[in-house]
DNA sequence: GTGGGTGCAAATACTTTGCAACCGA
DNA sequence: TCGGTTGCAAAGTATTTGCACCCAC
């Protein structure tokens, strides 16, 4: 984890993902970084994205399509909407099951759990009914 | 959902991923399928795997890397191993939340939650004590 | 100066799709 | 026969990587 220099790139890719409430993937932060920073490419983007995780500052989201990448690392779970893909976070607390499910199971070290809800979305919902 | 006709080609996916506990990738399916009709090509292979999600005879599992299927359509959890990246059916029973959260919370109508738990598998774990 | 970081483009991994031939009802 | 299905290959999407140059320390 050591010899990690300075960038202004990563710096950008950093506040980008803390000052929006979506959960953009690599190519939207790329869009919003050019902005600033015209001649950045896609792969730093994703070269320093990939980064982020492993230091542990940023949580991926890997689900159908383009992974998806969140800055808020408080315990929270994800509703993801099967008709215009969007995510949302979810801050209600649901009690952490890791410890009841390690001690249950055997068949691995249980670390983390995460709760991904599926449904439609408030806006979705309301164009459905216009429509 | 009409006009579905047979085929062996479907027919064999899906005894396929019926026999077996592993949640394969559609490469490892084709590869298997091959060893009874050599011929059958990887396009066929993830076409019929969509429309066996579609009709709901099948859970598709998106991890990092090749989506994953699953014919066990009982509810229950996954276990995914951050170090060799095997998917694990967890059949431990946990509450439900989806009523819950559904009442709750207003950005959506919450229609499933799956619990997705990350962790060491038992192989994996026995292999770093060896190393 | 040195090693990490960058832009670019090529490569990779996974999945979808167009099309003509084929097959089940 | 008719329309769904197949094999094949090409295209598409998402992500990674090799490399020469650049910049922070």
């Amino acid at each position: 984890m050591a010899g990690l220099k300075y960038s202004r790139q990563r710096e950008s890719i950093r506040n980008c993902l803390c000052s929006r409430e979506d959960h953009p993937t690599a190519d939207m932060i790329y869009a919003s970084i050019r902005q600033e920073y015209p001649n950045i490419s896609l792969g730093t983007v994703y070269r320093n994205l990939s980064l982020l995780v492993e230091t542990g500052e940023i949580r991926k989201i890997t689900t159908d399509g383009a992974d998806r990448f969140d800055a808020t690392l408080t315990p929270h779970s994800h509703f993801i909407c099967k008709s215009c893909g969007c995510v949302l976070d979810m801050m209600i607390p649901i009690e952490d099951p890791v410890a009841e499910v390690d001690r249950l199971w055997d068949e691995g070290d249980v670390e983390e759990c995460r709760f991904e809800f599926r449904g439609v979305c408030k806006k979705c919902r309301k164009n459905k009914s216009q429509a």
